[in-house]
DNA sequence: CAATTTGTGTCGCCTAAACGACACCGGAGC
DNA sequence: GCTCCGGTGTCGTTTAGGCGACACAAATTG
């Protein structure tokens, strides 16, 4: 029941799809999210025009699809999708949110509709790895919430935090800070489990 | 009339050709040419095995793709093919061959039937483009022979001489070396040109 | 204002590539 | 000897993608 969700699916499927993404990413750097057309994004991929429509409906859905990727992969290359819960590893999930949220706030801070899409991808998948970790848990003391309640209140919580530092001038360093922040994130965790 | 073949084709094979040869480079560097068959190359470049015999007769045929396409950057880098025929273009042209025998004789020094290929495509090219040198020179003075003979000289001669400071256990520099032999292969296009 | 221009989204026809199955060969091992 | 097996090469069927054309909406421009 690993959430690696590793589709096993027509290797054109996924090769069209990740030229779509890389190419996307790359005129996300030069151009920006506004400016920024489905005619780019194929004629740089190499593909088709009409193929685009085949796997997006439109570029905010790419964009939604790159996020997820990306931020996906984060989480991964710290193999925090396949651990259980642990004060280290929320700390972890902590910073990693910080450092994701702070270089696309670096990079496309103005963009309006970039920041929402974004956002709403990274607090869905920071949701699903908090159930993840309720869900697994072996020592269940106090239910007096939910774990779903528990976990929208961690992630919410979470990236909450993550936008503040994002926006701080001065931002401290990503481990340190999720140091700092973690007992009130686990403080909503604290209502379902009991903190070694 | 620029040597510049850009081939209008098909997307999906520009792009198919571009993962076989791809993959064939990186598992060169690991396993070598011997040990590497075709289904290591199309597993990593996510290509179906069928495909690859629609595109090459067997790996024999992708190596040469491979030495061609790679070699033809290599001088397109240095904007050799543009240019004309000069003394300086020359001493560039040998210092490319030169650095390009030398990558794969560390790398691949042992393969056999890898070094003989290599070596055809490169000359042949080396031929092409002093050939097409030749051809479009502005003072065609005392042709005792065939441009063509003097381009199978010059190029042959040019091979051999970047060959044997591969083989050097102390090469010097490329440019160091073009220098050097420079009138050597000069002496070949001689027999054509009057040289400034 | 009308006349472009630029970007979007869709459709039908055709081809490249995926897939699975097949026969073949040469070597390893009983 | 024999079988087994990994690698090779081919074939028929199905599907993703390329291509051009189309209608449409939103700027731009004269």
């Amino acid at each position: 029941m690993l959430p690696i969700t590793e589709e096993k699916l027509d290797p054109r499927v996924r090769r069209t799809r990740q030229l779509l993404v890389d190419s996307f990413n790359a005129l996300l750097e030069e151009k920006g999210f506004t400016d920024l057309n489905v005619n780019d994004i194929t004629t740089r991929a190499g593909v088709n025009r009409a193929t685009f429509y085949a796997h997006f409906p439109d570029k905010y859905a790419l964009l939604d699809h790159a996020m997820r990727e990306s931020f996906r992969q984060a989480i991964d290359r710290r193999m925090l999708s396949a651990c259980r819960f642990s004060t280290d590893n929320l700390r972890l999930l902590t910073a990693a949110v910080c450092e994701f949220v702070g270089s696309i706030h670096t990079h496309n801070g103005a963009e309006e509709q970039f920041q929402a899409l974004a956002e709403a991808q990274i607090r869905e998948q920071v949701y699903g790895l908090v159930l993840h970790w309720l869900e697994n848990m072996d020592t269940i003391q106090r239910c007096t919430v939910s774990r779903e309640r528990a976990a929208t209140a961690a992630s919410w919580a979470l990236y909450g935090l993550a936008h503040q530092w994002a926006h701080e001038r001065q931002r401290p360093d990503p481990a340190r800070f999720a140091e700092e922040v973690l007992p009130l994130v686990a403080a909503n965790l604290g209502q379902t489990i009991e903190l070694a």
